[in-house]
DNA sequence: TTTATATTTAACCATATGGTTAAATATGGA
DNA sequence: TCCATATTTAACCATATGGTTAAATATAAA
């Protein structure tokens, strides 16, 4: 079960999911948690967070009562390689890719 | 008048609409070669051609009696940026990355 | 065991989406 | 002028989307 392009694009294309997925970048959280900035329903963020969770942007795990809501760290993959592929990545200035590989050999230096 | 996020991403969430950006990425097409690969009516593609430009992903031309179709260089961008600022483009493999930056210099290099 | 907390399910509603066909509108060519 | 070509507009339809409230469920705590 791998979600579709048009399910990710699609999941990406609402405001209120946007900033979860934000949310979620600092912790992961519990439902109830997520809901609370939004002036909406419990159950209307629940839906979010399935249309996330079927887009293979986060994963829901119960302990108790609580289900925790975290990142899919690999969720955007998909989407980004399209919009690589569709070769347009040359909008990015170069700096900013330099950076980004900067901080990717940061990251992955183990010496 | 600027695109939304949501238009962009909800734009970029049907599969014919993108199949039809990757025909653009070719050459500018007149509205009717653009149907022409979809087994779909006319109007249901001019509806599509529609919400690309919308989104600010291509711009239509009336030329005489056709309307001519291109891609706008920038329409990715917001998303890309958006993307980018989420962080979570070091999912990318660094080698796409680093090729990705010599051809942004050889296409810029003017010597 | 009773009550409170966390969350989902169900039923519903208004509007949006993605398609259709038929008709209207330009414009170009004979 | 008359016909063909290119495209849009209008009216319609089924299903999807994003929200609601009320009720159900499961777990924790008193």
């Amino acid at each position: 079960m791998h979600a579709t392009l048009d399910e990710l694009f699609s999941a990406l294309s609402d405001t209120t999911r946007r900033k979860i997925l934000v949310m979620l970048l600092e912790d992961d959280m519990a439902v109830t948690d997520v809901a609370d900035p939004f002036d909406m329903s419990l159950p209307a963020i629940s839906k979010h967070l399935n249309i996330l969770t079927n887009a293979g942007l986060i994963t829901q795990e119960k302990r108790g009562r609580v289900n925790w809501c975290k990142l899919e760290p690999d969720g955007l993959r998909d989407a980004s390689v399209w919009m690589l592929g569709f070769g347009q990545f040359d909008i990015l200035d170069i700096e900013s890719l330099e950076k980004l590989i900067e901080t990717h050999i940061d990251l992955t230096q183990t010496t």
